[in-house]
DNA sequence: AAGCAGAGCAACCGCTCTCTC
DNA sequence: GGAGAGAGCGGTTGCTCTGCT
């Protein structure tokens, strides 16, 4: 809905420009998002504020560029965070603090919004419950030694599922295999069905002895391979990356720079510390460890926590 | 059934960064 | 190098939904 402004007289030019000026605000209608979506479909994205003016839509450039990249975005993932997503947010926080956008890198399909959203719902609750600043040192331990830990330990529960039930074929439904383990798609990722191990690496030199099956598709590439480690190693690589040596298959590795991780839990392996300590220490109560959303911390769960 | 509180999330705001002239 | 516009980012707000009393 081009306007043209020099084809009307003065005064309806100036109502014009003053009704367009009038931007609206609130929620976006289903209409609204058809006339984004239908625009940027034709003449694609960038230019905010020019591209809401020629779209006819009421909207800042800033609503109309948050709306897509939030919503309407066809890559745009909604829905639950997976285990393996919130233990990435746990972990890629602990390294980049709120960098929300850097995090979203991670998290293909998840935008920076729904991360931060994520973040202030429920961990800030959990923190809230346990008395303790998010940033503190106190909650960092928490997570490190006791949320961590039991969202691996789920995540190992469902793999385990899944190999003993359905093997999954990869060539055919390689886009549920991504959902079902949450892994980025962008890239190639190593997915290690069937035992803990999880590996997600764009640049990971496979271990010789390991026999791997590979399938990939247009959002990138995924492995499987043979049992050979019962730990839990999640593997990152960008670009960037430097190189660890890796003890096991005396192998060397590349890990990026930017991507050591902090916890530990996206190194190799991770220890399993003893919980009553680190309860003792912070002089947390079983209802305060135990109460929390996310299906973690549930009632069920507190023998774990003895 | 009504009222209330809390959770979840979309959207907005204000600041900063980047790019262009 | 400086100014202005556009874009991006993180923090905050406010609306809606759900569950509880």
């Amino acid at each position: 809905m081009d306007v043209h402004y020099e084809d009307r007289s003065w005064s309806n030019q100036i109502e014009e420009i003053e009704k367009d000026q009038m931007k609206r605000s609130g929620p976006w209608t289903v209409e609204e998002d058809f006339i984004l979506m239908n625009y940027i479909t034709k003449h694609g994205e960038g230019h905010w504020n020019s591209l809401s003016l020629s779209a006819g839509l009421k909207r800042t450039g800033k609503s109309c560029r948050l709306r897509w990249l939030n919503y309407l975005r066809p890559d745009v993932r909604r829905g639950n965070i997976t285990l393996q997503e919130q233990l990435l947010i746990l972990e890629l926080h602990s390294r980049w603090g709120n960098r929300w956008s850097k995090i979203a890198e991670y998290l293909p399909g998840r935008t920076d919004n729904e991360i931060k959203n994520y973040w202030r719902t429920r961990v800030q609750k959990y923190a809230k419950q346990l008395k303790c600043d998010v940033n503190s040192k106190q909650f960092k331990d928490t997570m490190r030694h006791i949320w961590m830990p039991r969202l691996v330990e789920k995540i190992q529960v469902e793999a385990a599922k899944i190999s003993s039930t359905t093997p999954i074929e990869l060539d055919n439904n390689i886009n549920s295999c991504m959902n079902v383990v949450g892994l980025p798609t962008t890239g190639s990722t190593k997915v290690e069905f069937g035992s803990p191990q999880v590996v997600i690496d764009e640049f990971y030199d496979k271990p010789e002895q390991s026999s791997a099956t590979t399938s990939s598709d247009s959002f990138g590439s995924i492995e499987q391979w043979s049992n050979t480690s019962n730990q839990v190693d999640y593997y990152y690589n960008n670009n960037g990356y430097n190189s660890v040596n890796d003890a096991n298959n005396n192998q060397e590795q590349c890990y990026p720079d930017s991507l050591i991780s902090p916890t530990g839990y996206f190194s190799h392996g991770f220890d399993f510390p003893d919980i009553s300590e680190i309860r003792c220490e912070n002089q947390w109560s079983d209802d305060q460890l135990a109460v929390t959303s996310d299906n973690l911390w549930n009632m069920d769960d507190i023998w774990f926590l003895q």
